[in-house]
DNA sequence: TAGAGCCTGGACAACGTTGTCAGCGTCGGG
DNA sequence: CCCGACGCTGACAACGTTGTCCAGGCTCTA
C-alpha cells in the first residue's frame, strides 16, 4: 500500500484514487527519490541493478509520473494549443490533423477548441490554455483585436495564426492567398464568357471573406464589368440564408450567369439550389470539396491546402520555441484552381 | 518588475518570460497571498477595497493564475483526452465537436490525438494523457488489448470507449448498431432483387468492420443465398486495394450486380469506381457522405450519428466523474437507412 | 465596558517533481 | 600506501498554488 494512501481523506473534493509517487516508488525499492527521478527520465548515473529494483517498484505499484508536477517544476509543457472555428468543419480536419502531427514530431501534446465564431469565446478559449501554461498556440482567429494576448506573448507564448490574421498585435501569420484565388476564380469565369457574375460570402468582418471579395471586385474591375450591388450577398453561411442569396442572384430580370462561392459551406448549398435550378449555372467554389470530381457537372474550386497551413504554421510555431526565429512574418501560401466542369459553363443567354 | 525575476536565471532551459505569480501580485497590493488567491477564485471574505487593490495589482502585472500548480495541488485538472483513429477523418469530426461542447459544458478542456490505427500509438498517447491527469478519457481503440489502463482506471481516470469495444477490461462502450445497420443496408439490397452482392470493409481485427460484416452474412444467409468468396473483400481501406477489389468483383464470369462498402473512405472510392463502370451497379454505404444526395443516383448509406455518438460517450464520462455511475455498461445506438437512389437500382441481369 | 462572535487577512505546509550539491565508496597512479 | 578522481546516490529546496488554522480588529449585546 503505497504511503501517501491519506491524501483523499484529506481532500473531499478529489476522486483521485491515491495515485503512488516517485516517494512510493522510492520507498519500496528501497532507494531515494532523486534515484526514481533518475531512472523515469532516463538520466545517467544508475547502475543497472538499482535501476532494475526501481523498474520492479515502477511497475508493482503502477506508478505513472505526473507531468503536473513536473510542468511546474520545469516551466515548460511540452503542449500546443489549437483554437478554431469549428472541429466538425471539413476544412478543419486535416489542418488540425497537421498541426498534430508536427506537434507529436516535436515530443507535445495537442489541446483544441472550437471558437464557433466567437470572439468572446476565442479569447476565453486562449486564456485557459495560457492558465495551462501551453508552449504555444495556433490560433484561428474568430475576433479582430487580440491585444489581450499581449502579456502572454511577451510571457514567452509562442504564438502563430493562421487563416486569419491577428487584430492589433504583431504577430505570426499563415494564410492562404485569398485574394489571388478568388481574383483567378473569377477571371476563369470571365474567361468562359460571364459578365454576371455573382458573390456569395461569408460575413465581411471576417478577413478571408473580406480579401476573396477583394479578388471578386479586382477581377471583375480589370475585365471592365461594373459590378451590381445585387450580385454580392455577404453574411452567415447557414443554409437558409445562402439559398435566399443565391435564388434572388438567379431570377429578376438580370440573373446572373454564374456563382462564385466564398467557401466550402456556401459552395455545398448553391449546388443544392443549382441542382433544382432549370438553367445551368456556372460556379467556382473557394475551397475544395470531397467528391466534386463526381457531381454532375463536376465543381471547380479555388482549394487551399488545409493540412500546409496547418503544418507551416505549427513548424514555424516550435522554431519560435527554439528560438530559431525572431521577426514575426506574414506568409502567404498559394492556392490552386481545379477546374472540373462547373467553371467552364457558358453563359446561358 | 515581479520579484520572481531571479528565475530563469537559474534554469537556463527555461525560455518562460518571468510570468508574475500570487505572490508579486501580493506584494505589489500589499496584502497576503491567501487574499489574492481568494480574490482570484472569487471566494468570500474579500473587502471589496482589498479586492480592488488585487485586482489592480493583476492587471498592471498580467498575471494569470498557473493551472499546472493549481492541479498539482487539487487532484483534478479539469480536462479530458480524446484518442481517435484521424481528426481529418470526416466522420471524427462531429464525434469530437461533441465530445467538445460537454466537456465545455461542463467546464473542461479537451486534448486529443490521433492513433492513425496503431495500437502501440494509441497506448502511447493514452499514458501521455494519464501523465498529464486528464480527468477522464474518450478512447476510439486501435489496437484490442487495453489491459494496460487497468492501473490506471483503478486510479481514478474515467474511461468511455466508443465506437468500438474495449479489450479484456470492463469499461463503458458506446457503439452504433453496426451488426443491424449493415444487415437492414444488405437487406435492402435483397429486396431489390439482388443476389450477388459484394462486400468491401476494413481490416477484420477492426471490431466495426467485423460486425459488419457479420451483418452481411447474416442477411445473405436469411435469404438463402450462399456467399462466394470472391464476393467479400476485406483489408486495409486505402483507395488502392479497394479500386482493385471493386474491378475484381466487377469483373470476372460471375460479377455482383451490387456493393455494400463497409464505410465511408470504401464508399467513397468505390463510387469512383462505378463512375467509370459501364453497367450500372447498386450501391449502399455504411456512414452517410457529404453531398450523397446530389451524386447520380443519389447514394443510399447507412447512417450513424457520429455526434450522439461522442455526445453519449462524453455524458457517461462526466456521469462516472460525479460518482453518479457505477457499474459499466453497453450502449449501443441506433443507425438509419438514408435511401437514395443508389441502392434501388435493378440488377442488371 | 467587557466578552462573545464574526469578519478579514496572513503564515505555513503540502501537492509531486527536478536541479543542486555534497557524501561516500572504489579505483588507479604516484 | 595515500591521494585525487570519478561514479553513484540521496538530502534538500524550490516550482506556484490552495487548505488549514490562527490572529487581530471589529461589532453587537448583556
Amino acid at each position: 500500500m503505497p504511503e501517501t494512501t491519506r491524501r483523499t481523506d484529506r481532500f473531499p473534493g478529489t476522486r483521485y484514487g491515491n495515485r503512488p509517487t516517485m516517494k512510493d516508488v522510492a520507498a519500496r525499492a528501497g532507494v531515494g527519490l532523486k534515484t526514481v527521478s533518475r531512472v523515469v527520465n532516463g538520466e545517467p548515473g544508475v547502475t543497472p541493478e538499482t535501476e532494475r529494483r526501481v523498474q520492479e517498484a515502477i511497475e508493482a505499484l503502477g506508478f505513472r509520473r505526473n507531468d503536473s508536477a513536473r510542468v511546474l517544476r520545469k516551466g515548460r509543457t511540452a503542449s500546443i494549443g489549437l483554437v478554431l472555428e469549428d472541429l466538425a468543419d471539413p476544412f478543419y480536419g486535416p489542418l488540425s490533423r497537421a498541426v498534430e502531427e508536427v506537434a507529436r514530431a516535436h515530443g507535445a501534446l495537442l489541446i483544441n477548441g472550437s471558437s464557433a465564431e466567437d470572439a468572446d469565446r476565442e479569447q476565453e478559449l486562449v486564456l485557459a490554455l495560457c492558465a495551462r501554461r501551453v508552449d504555444g498556440l495556433v490560433v484561428i482567429p474568430a475576433g479582430d483585436d487580440h491585444r489581450y494576448l499581449e502579456p502572454e506573448i511577451k510571457a514567452g507564448v509562442a504564438t502563430v495564426f493562421v487563416d486569419r490574421p491577428a487584430g492589433h498585435i504583431d504577430a505570426d501569420v499563415v494564410v492562404s492567398d485569398n485574394f489571388g484565388g478568388a481574383r483567378d476564380g473569377v477571371r476563369h469565369l470571365i474567361a468562359h464568357g460571364h459578365r454576371r457574375i455573382g458573390f456569395i460570402g461569408d460575413m465581411p468582418r471576417i478577413h478571408t471573406a473580406a480579401e476573396r471579395l477583394r479578388g471578386y471586385r479586382t477581377a471583375m474591375e480589370d475585365a471592365g464589368i461594373p459590378v451590381a450591388d445585387a450580385w454580392m450577398s455577404l453574411g452567415v453561411t447557414d443554409p437558409e440564408r445562402v439559398r435566399r442569396a443565391a435564388q434572388e442572384m438567379l431570377s429578376g430580370p438580370e440573373p446572373v450567369t454564374a456563382i462564385f462561392t466564398g467557401n466550402n459551406r456556401v459552395t455545398v448549398t448553391v449546388i443544392r439550389v443549382l441542382a433544382e435550378h432549370a438553367r445551368p449555372v456556372a460556379l467556382v467554389g473557394f475551397d475544395d470539396i470531397e467528391l466534386a470530381d463526381l457531381l454532375q457537372p463536376g465543381v471547380t474550386v479555388v482549394a487551399q491546402d488545409a493540412a500546409a497551413l496547418g503544418r507551416t504554421a505549427a513548424e514555424r510555431l516550435f522554431r519560435q520555441l527554439d528560438g530559431t526565429l525572431i521577426a514575426p512574418e506574414r506568409i502567404e501560401l498559394p492556392t490552386r484552381l481545379i477546374t472540373r466542369g462547373s467553371g467552364e459553363l457558358p453563359p446561358a443567354d
